[in-house]
DNA sequence: TTGAAAGCGCTAACAG
DNA sequence: CTGTTAGCGCTTTCAA
């Protein structure tokens, strides 16, 4: 391969191992301009490329960050990835990327091969089930940040999008629509916080704006593919007078939204419908599909800068949680009615 | 952070580094039990990590490998990438990851820094602008699967789909459904191997059907967000006796079906349409979306498979292209009609 | 302005 | 069955 070494160059250019090491690292200050550029040549020449191994061993800083995820298949993780991608590529790091596909184990495995490889630090979208690691991790010092759910308790640099805000947009929009019998669709899943806060929020919301408890309707979905259909036909078929449904997951929406129509329900004249998450296809469905769009690509974005800020910078940023804001996107999946 | 290096590992166990080398490294042969389990549990008490820097700066092998992708956007990339990311977790390799973006110079870049970094072999989406590179990585032996598109002239391991067979399985079925006038829509590129197969594909089996020269409609469109609508908006002006378009990408198809309903036209009584991919989305549309599905994530799990078959091998495999085969997926946006 | 030398933490002959 | 020793390719005092 390459087997080219700055021992090479340093004979090549009769100089020092030092001096190569010194000039490859731009401190020029104590180089001499002429031995510099023979230097540089021969690097060029040789077309000699340091050995990152090496140099991370002796220093101890790799320049390189792992993300762990936990779906690649939801585009929304694919938009924060790019956020990340393009923050490295602009300071210089590489990214490592694995998925911990929801499971406690492999985060907790992935976290040690990452810090096995000496991986600067570390964004993660956390399964939550970890405490005690997250916990080891900030008394180790270890750059870390959690995004999109809320680690409780622990004080990491954490970044979370305003989930009661994004359902409260969702509730009022459907309620300025006239919709009287809302029902809000949520994947079952205690320990995540982000689906928790959009059933809050639309609690709160459907409160504040003069429903009661009893008006409250709650349906818990699986995650499993299909069987969110599934759900939604027994659901309509039991609330036959429900008009509106706010789903609180992209992917739940097309189930839903396969459900009513398999019913010969119109949407929205039937049923309201707003969806979560901002994709590539909201607006092309049938109808276009008023959304919450959640800022992924900033959200990546800010997490990589965030992160590295924290690696290389003498004076670390506080730990603390940063809260994004969610946008509501009016197509026609709720009538036409335009703002709330 | 993690302090504890084998040394301290050997100084507390009464050994030498030696010893807890071969432990860690599972040749249990030459040591007796006893020892060894004092030494995985001084291992234990310690949360002792060996450092894979170290490791390998002296074996030559980092247990991880690369991957160049230019669109993370698009969910036919994430699919290649969950494949390729459950084959590193099975083969216990790691996954560096960089988007080139379609950039011959940031696809050299990047293909540099993971040489630097000491990654064991690379899979990657090549912009096939960068011959010289694809031939000198050849030469150095260095573990490459191209794929995707085909790199031309260059006798490394390529994984492909059948695009000819996939555009062929669109035009019969457009075919077979009454279709007289059929029009393919083509990102400009002259150097993407998939597009102009696809286009050749149509081409072979319109004139094949029976169809000639004159009959052939190609339209040329910008990958720039947006422009597909507009220049669909222009096409069927232009052409209103069209009857049928094969759209060559996903993205594509979601303009391409904006512009015809804006037209007031209806799919698939005025105009049928087969996209390509088949995406979480595409059953979804209105209607739902016949499309020729891509095995992507078999892409991206043969991929790794065999690049990690390259790295570790003594014998290695000879490499060649390796095709894999579309499959139409029929709905209802070319008609009712079943099967071919 | 430059270089010698001592490691970073690990592996792998080679000896015992 | 276990240890000694010599590096892997780089950075970094310290000295010249």
């Amino acid at each position: 391969m390459n087997k080219v070494t700055i021992s090479d160059v340093a004979a090549k250019a009769g100089v020092s191992k030092t001096t190569v090491s010194r000039i490859l690292n731009g401190i020029y200050d104590h180089t001499k301009e002429e031995t510099r550029n023979r230097v540089l040549q021969v690097i060029k020449d040789f077309d000699y490329r340091p050995n990152a191994l090496a140099k991370g061993l002796k220093s101890s800083r790799t320049n390189v960050i792992g993300i762990v995820l936990s779906n690649l298949k939801n585009p929304f993780w694919s938009t924060v990835l790019e956020g990340v991608e393009d923050v490295c590529r602009d300071s210089g790091f590489n990214l490592m990327i694995c998925n911990s596909d929801e499971e406690p184990e492999m985060e907790e495995q992935y976290i040690r091969e990452f810090q096995t490889r000496r991986v600067d630090g570390i964004v993660i979208n956390p399964t939550v089930r970890n405490p005690i690691l997250y916990q080891k991790l900030l008394e180790q010092n270890y750059p870390l940040v959690a995004i999109n759910r809320r680690i409780p308790d622990i004080c990491i640099h954490n970044i979370v999008v305003d989930n009661r805000k994004g359902a409260s947009l969702a509730v009022h929009h459907l309620i300025h629509n006239g919709r009287k019998k809302i029902a809000v669709f949520v994947y079952k899943n205690l320990n995540v916080s982000t689906w928790q806060e959009r059933v809050e929020g639309y609690c709160s919301a459907m409160l504040e704006s003069g429903f009661t408890e009893e008006d409250l309707i709650i349906q818990e979905t699986d995650q499993l593919s299909g069987s969110t259909k599934e759900t939604t036909l027994k659901f309509l078929r039991d609330h036959p007078d429900v008009d509106a449904i706010f789903s609180t997951n992209n992917m739940m929406t097309l189930e839903v939204i396969e459900a009513i129509k398999e019913l010969k329900l119109q949407i929205p004249k039937d049923i309201a419908i707003v969806g979560y998450d901002e994709t590539i296809w909201s607006k092309h469905l049938d109808p276009p599909l008023t959304t919450i769009k959640q800022p992924s690509y900033e959200m990546g974005k800010i997490a990589a800068q965030l992160l590295i800020k924290t690696i290389v910078a003498k004076r670390k940023p506080k730990p603390g949680t940063i809260v994004l804001e969610p946008q509501l996107i009016i197509r026609n999946s709720c009538g036409s009615q335009i703002g709330k």
